[in-house]
DNA sequence: AGCGCTGTGTGACTGCAGTCACCGACGCCG
DNA sequence: CGGCGTCGGTGACTGCAGTCACACAGCGCT
């Protein structure tokens, strides 16, 4: 399905201040020849590691969770795609010509939109749009670079703690995605939670964590240990 | 000191043929305004973590490392910026309008051209300019994701193993050097050495680590504890 | 009710990395 | 020469994270 169909593109020019300011030609052009509409359900495999990539995926709503997985069977997230992005893994990948160096699935049903290589470049041609790239670019950076310095030099504790407040004040997520996200395993996400709940800092029920106490999660993810 | 003498504006065209293929008057217009070069010898901090950023600094020659440091005084290694490239951290500073979020100091004596905002926007008018950047971003991102990953799932023993296999032949670093590359101190580096030697892989002297069984080295690296 | 699947809770054990407290070796410099 | 600072080596100890092996609870299904 090509992109023209109206509701669509007023999505777009919502969510992407940066398209909308491209000439109205280009514009046209880009949606009607280079660009693909995806909806994709919760929990879809957009792309895998080792594959190849087709596009610069831009997301309209919903979220897309990008992770690299451990031989052992671990899996670590990097960062997340909501609305108003671009995917920085497809787009690295591309330009370097490489395969894909994690796998990303939709978190919630999502609804993107895919530019093709030569739509990209289109877009490019326009400092806007380049300066909304290269912002992109620049966050994921920056993620990326805190996120090594987490996983280099904080306890597992603070990171729990930190994953905990980012997801508001009801986490709906099992154990085991918990410890997907923070590339750890199972058991060790339950005793801390465990841990957590002793303090009187969360309560927990199957499939749902409800924070109790904020504060005392911030002060332990930002200070370290009491 | 502008950027126009001759050997110079050479040797950028030799190092960044994405800079000698745009057309001549907007390569003057930028060597000429928006270019300063610099020549710092080893060891010179070029920027700090917090500090604000000047510029897109591009390496001539010699090697940047980057790296951030923990609140315990360790320090850890993100990547080293060589000739033909430019430092995305700074870039990526710049757009995102923060400021730094990790430190710079050169490897070795160094020489950079440092391009002003308004330079790298010129350039970036031009194609071929654009994917050597985007180039580079990609390149970076891959690499970090590598190093989140081996810092998430590998011992410590494999990473320090692919440090050294980096360094060719001969590795001339203290201990402590090695240490603050791989995120973790210097009694740690001193003992898995000390493992390597015993094992007939490597020869230690001061200063000094000569690899005798590379295919070893790369066997634990990459395959894991024997 | 019985079954199976997924999610949770837990105790025992292991091992790597980190910490601490030294000591010794080497090089530089007054 | 003696003193000092950096670099390297080592043993004892600690603690977090990971592994293993279970037991159990809730839910959907037949």
């Amino acid at each position: 399905m090509t992109a023209q169909a109206s509701p669509l593109a007023k999505d777009l020019a919502t969510q992407y201040p940066a398209l909308a300011a491209l000439d109205p030609a280009t514009r046209e052009a880009v949606l009607l020849e280079h660009a693909q509409a995806i909806d994709a359900p919760a929990g879809t495999v957009l792309f895998d590691e080792g594959a190849p990539c087709r596009g610069f995926p831009l997301v309209l709503n919903g979220e897309i969770r990008v992770a690299r997985g451990s031989p052992q069977g671990r899996s670590l997230e990097l960062y997340r795609v909501v609305a108003g992005e671009l995917c920085v893994v497809s787009t690295s990948c591309l330009f370097g010509k490489r395969a894909m160096l994690a796998h990303g699935v939709t978190a919630h049903p999502t609804r993107l939109v895919v530019l093709s290589p030569r739509g990209f470049d289109l877009c490019c041609g326009h400092e806007a749009f380049r300066r909304f790239v290269f912002g992109v670019f620049a966050e994921r950076l920056a993620d990326l670079m805190a996120l090594v310095e987490a996983v280099a030099f904080q306890r597992l504790d603070q990171r729990l703690a930190a994953v905990l407040l980012g997801h508001g004040p009801v986490v709906h997520a099992s154990h085991q995605a918990l410890a997907d996200q923070l590339g750890t395993v199972r058991e060790i996400v339950t005793r801390l939670l465990k841990q957590f709940e002793r303090a009187g800092w969360i309560r927990v029920t199957r499939e749902r964590t409800e924070l109790l106490d904020a504060a005392a999660l911030r002060h332990l993810a930002e200070r370290g240990p009491a």
